[in-house]
DNA sequence: CTGTTAGCGCATTCAC
DNA sequence: GTGAATGCGCTAACAG
């Protein structure tokens, strides 16, 4: 039983049939006739026959493996769209490959080729910051693709994700609006994404007549809790007059929570906080954090599903990009119910 | 450049030699005489190939797949493992397989299977907690196994981890020699690592002839900061003298942190709150929250680093298993540096 | 240092 | 409904 000597051909042989109808048994069982169907199944389970994953490959030219390429596993936002993925297919005799680009295109043309070389079923990506070359091999890809986190222009095949602007600019109005006179923002990493977000907040500061790039702290490290209180701390020395943060995620919004109850700063009197993400502890924390939310288990879910519509022949499929939206989470004022945009 | 027409023999007839002689050139470059190394290398960037992993597995009978199998990709605890283990393996043409048995048994046992299908370089495995079947197909592998997060009496091949009983025991100690007369314990999921926490605290009360089932309240739940808030609510009703919480890991005790907050309980004047993993956020938190740290970044680094020293060959790998220990982090008391325990 | 021969385990295409 | 022949792309084992 170690050495995986069971094969299609002695479980053929076994039960006194040729290798292709147990190869049909496995893979079509309606091809083949109830009775031997029987036999052949039992003999499977009882010799422990397990398919040669490499041997189907190598003769199908395809492989039941939809490949998966996030920038990070550590990050609550991608773990969140995987257990999404991984739920879809789970009923599905379908594996996932995960790639992990560590936020650098380079990176990911290098797992991309990898990925490609396997003829998976499917891939998806996340964002729309691919690389020329990446793009190029997606294009060419024979299988269906999907991009998540975001939404574009031109899509390289199916596309489903949410306006990071415009949450942004969504979170950075409702600041506005409950009385911030003297926004900030603060931010980490500053990959495609979090710039998008930036933009919004600029945006809709500047609509308001509001702006100061002054008020605006980045860092290049990844953001942390650690982070956001350093940030924040930085930022009020040289800022007193700030009276409202929006942070380009929670784990920063946590940081600035801390860091203002340190310092006994009133929040929300004096200062309102907002995330991005709304992570499950933003509303449970004390007091709890304004936050956009996004639908990152449904993101990784239909994705998923798109492309298992497809392989399946689906021609329902949707045409242009999915829209999940996000629902603007108020906590630091007068509730006024979600605002939910797109779709 | 699509459809992957490019095969070693393409190579070949570009170059003028035979297919064998390209593969030895991708696989042991110093078996072939530098001039032709060279065009062998050009005319393979020219054209593009890749190799086919299903060929290259089918007549080696073997993979550069290292198989992962950990209970969830969102736990925090995990997903930092998993950083190592991309870490260590970003250099060597390796590639990591991750498998969620979503803390179920007999899901281990069948993505087991998978992956053996496969012929893996090497497993990581998380836990000692195996299924018979499992702990049978894992004995007759013929790669390189190690168990992580955890030590136990009869590893299965290598193992690297920590005594989760001992990290609870000295945590439960230190909430005792820093005051509290009413220790209570919170936990979730209760899985096989967090039971062992919770008979570490156990026992550790019971030295000092403080345990109190009753204050012992714990749900099959997965682990969440709410849930810490929810499970803190209920206990200190029923047990308004609890002094001190011992949790199962960081994130019901920042609930915990919240809900007391909230309730304006004097942290840590009137309650002390311990986690379990210490998380970055532990140390910033307000007030901050003493936390069992472990080297989970390091577990997985390491873990794969045994691997790869199996597979070359190296006699020198670890007779026994590799002790990770832990450190209590006090930040709820006068400091009295961190006790470092195993190794 | 390079080539020849053979075959990994399975699915495809065509017969029956 | 079942089977025979053939080859997927690569590497092991041996020659030279």
């Amino acid at each position: 039983m170690s050495d995986r000597r069971v094969t299609l051909a002695s479980v053929a042989a076994h039960v006194g049939v040729s290798a292709i109808t147990v190869s049909r048994a496995m893979r079509s069982p309606e091809k083949v006739s109830p009775p031997l169907l029987e036999k052949i199944r039992k003999a499977v389970a009882d010799l422990g026959y397990v398919p040669d994953p490499a041997a189907r490959a190598l003769a199908s030219g395809r492989t039941d493996v939809i490949g998966v390429l996030v920038p990070s596993v550590t990050n609550n936002v991608f773990s969140d769209v995987l257990r999404g993925i991984y739920a879809s297919v789970e009923a599905e005799p379908l594996e996932i490959q995960l790639g992990n680009t560590r936020y650098s295109p380079v990176m990911e043309e290098t797992i991309l080729r990898v990925f490609l070389s396997q003829k998976p079923a499917g891939l998806v990506v996340a964002g729309i910051d691919q690389s020329e070359a990446s793009r190029r091999m997606l294009e060419a890809a024979s299988c269906p693709v999907v991009q998540i986190m975001e939404l574009g222009p031109d899509p390289i095949d199916m596309m489903i994700g949410f306006s990071h602007y415009d949450g942004a600019a969504a979170a950075t109005r409702h600041l506005i609006e409950t009385g911030s006179r003297h926004p900030a923002f603060v931010g980490a990493r500053m990959d495609p994404r979090t710039q998008r977000r930036f933009a919004g907040f600029r945006d809709a500061c500047e609509e308001a007549g509001l702006f100061s790039p002054a008020r605006c702290i980045t860092t290049p490290r990844p953001s942390t809790v650690t982070i956001g209180a350093e940030l924040f701390a930085d930022l009020i020395a040289r800022h007193p007059e700030v009276d409202g943060v929006f942070c380009n995620n929670d784990d920063l919004a946590l940081g600035i929570l801390f860091e203002a109850n340190r310092r006994r700063i009133a929040v929300p009197r004096d200062l309102t906080i907002c995330g991005f993400n709304d992570l499950e502890m933003m509303a449970v924390a004390e007091p709890s954090i304004t936050s956009v939310r996004t639908f990152r288990y449904d993101m990784g879910r239909q994705a998923t599903e798109l492309i298992l519509g497809r392989i399946a022949g689906d021609r329902a499929a949707p045409a242009g990009p999915v829209d999940l939206g996000f629902a603007l989470q108020p906590r630091q004022s007068t509730a006024r119910g979600a605002h939910v945009a797109g779709d």
